[in-house]
DNA sequence: TTATAATTGAGATAAAATTCACAAAAGCAC
DNA sequence: GTGCTTTTGTGAATTTTATCTCAATTATAA
């Protein structure tokens, strides 16, 4: 990848709402596209979108934009999205099994091969096809199937120890769907927090205010 | 409310995570909290902390900090969560039915009272007690209800009508689940973008280079 | 071939967010 | 009460992020 250097994770996010929109234009038949069309799809504006990209490399052509299947390869290449990535799932409560059928991961190239539980009662089933393992079993099956990213949708009071398990079983990567968003990842790896409570709070302060 | 001026999102998100971990701090019993404490168990700085507060007031101590039950009453204040909110859901798929029956939002003040839906096999039933309208009926429902948050958990191609449909309805926060997160609201409303694809997409960058 | 229009890429500038640094409390011990 | 320790609140400095501007390039049409 002929880059170096801090990016910030702000860039990376648009990056990937880019490639959302560039996906839709390529199904569209479309073949090219300016900044100013991305950033208005994406709510953005054209100086960010040329700029996040620049960071990266020159992908356009001036005077006439982005060619659309260039550009895509181009973000999946800078995203690691050239490949798929094999994802375990900690916690097959309610959202865990709809995580679990939730199409898009598939498509983006993320692969569910392991749940890990700690219910005797689903140990051992499976769901959607995907084996359901005891949580110990963790550092083995994610060694055997070199699986570096986890969905990590326990209940919130379990989720300190499950990280530190996760981590343990050499996960890289966690979603962190548990609702606690004050872990802090050792320097080799990383989590990321999605959190619909906050979210939420952060809508109620607006409506209050404005 | 003592404030004015615009304040960053950013401070706004970390106001949440503060008011968790004060919850928990007064679920043990303790007292006060340094911003340094608060810090450390929000991954964040004690600086970061003493300056997001004290865009809305003087909280604290010198010398002893913040008292834990004081502070939980000022940031609710500010986040306008000193009173309940009544919320609807629209799309009661896998994701919907998993959000229905999440306890923390009743915990933290959110209600939902209406369920919408365009499948006529689910209109007219109920989902764990919570009515289910046809998505037409959005406008005098909300009205009655005087609901003013939803959350959004349609398919992505509905996202764009759906938005629609629900500021129509007098609906002004919108949280967003569907995965298109392209939408830009009109000046008196308000999105909150909750993407899973995207996140883990930033996972596989980090693991890429990192 | 030459003007015309569109649009990139990037340096300069501006704005926003974070961190620094320290005087001003506040409690505590003696 | 005096001195010591802790920790806030905040202006200033720094760092980070976003926006602005424009020369350079490309296609197109006259
Ligand atoms: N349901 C939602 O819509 C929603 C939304 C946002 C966040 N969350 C958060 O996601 C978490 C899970 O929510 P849920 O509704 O799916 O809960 P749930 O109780 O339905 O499921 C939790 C699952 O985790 C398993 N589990 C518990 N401890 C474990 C451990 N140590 N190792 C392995 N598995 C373990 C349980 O057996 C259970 O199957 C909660 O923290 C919640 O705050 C849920
Ligand atoms: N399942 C997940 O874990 C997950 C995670 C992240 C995001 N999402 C997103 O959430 C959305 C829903 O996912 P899901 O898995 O729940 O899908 P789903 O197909 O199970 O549910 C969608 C529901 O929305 C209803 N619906 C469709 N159009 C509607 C309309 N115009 N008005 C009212 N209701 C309508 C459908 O009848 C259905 O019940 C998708 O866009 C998906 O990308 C899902």
């Amino acid at each position: 990848m002929p880059f170096s250097g801090k990016i910030s994770p702000l860039t990376i996010q648009r990056l990937s709402l880019y490639l959302r929109v560039l996906k839709e234009y390529a199904a569209m038949g479309k073949v090219a596209a300016s900044s100013g069309e991305i950033a208005e799809a994406t709510v953005s504006t054209a100086a960010q979108v040329r700029k996040d990209l620049s960071y990266f490399g020159s992908f356009g052509k001036k005077g006439q934009g982005y060619n659309i299947d260039e550009l895509i390869e181009a973000i999946e290449g800078i995203l690691g999205l050239d490949r798929r990535w094999k994802v375990a799932l900690v916690g097959l409560g309610k959202i865990g099994q709809s995580l679990i059928q939730f199409k898009e991961f598939g498509q983006i190239g993320f692969d569910f091969v392991a749940i890990f539980e700690k219910d005797p009662e689903k140990i051992g089933k499976s769901f959607n096809g995907i084996p359901i393992y005891h949580i110990d079993e963790m550092p083995r099956v994610c060694e055997e199937e070199t699986i570096l990213i986890a969905l990590v949708a326990v209940p919130a009071e379990s989720s300190e120890e499950v990280f530190q398990r996760v981590l343990d079983a050499g996960i890289r990567g966690i979603l962190n769907l548990s609702g606690r968003c004050c872990f802090k990842p050792p320097p080799h790896a990383f989590i990321k927090n999605v959190n619909v409570a906050a979210e939420i709070e952060s809508l109620s302060y607006y409506l209050t205010h404005f």
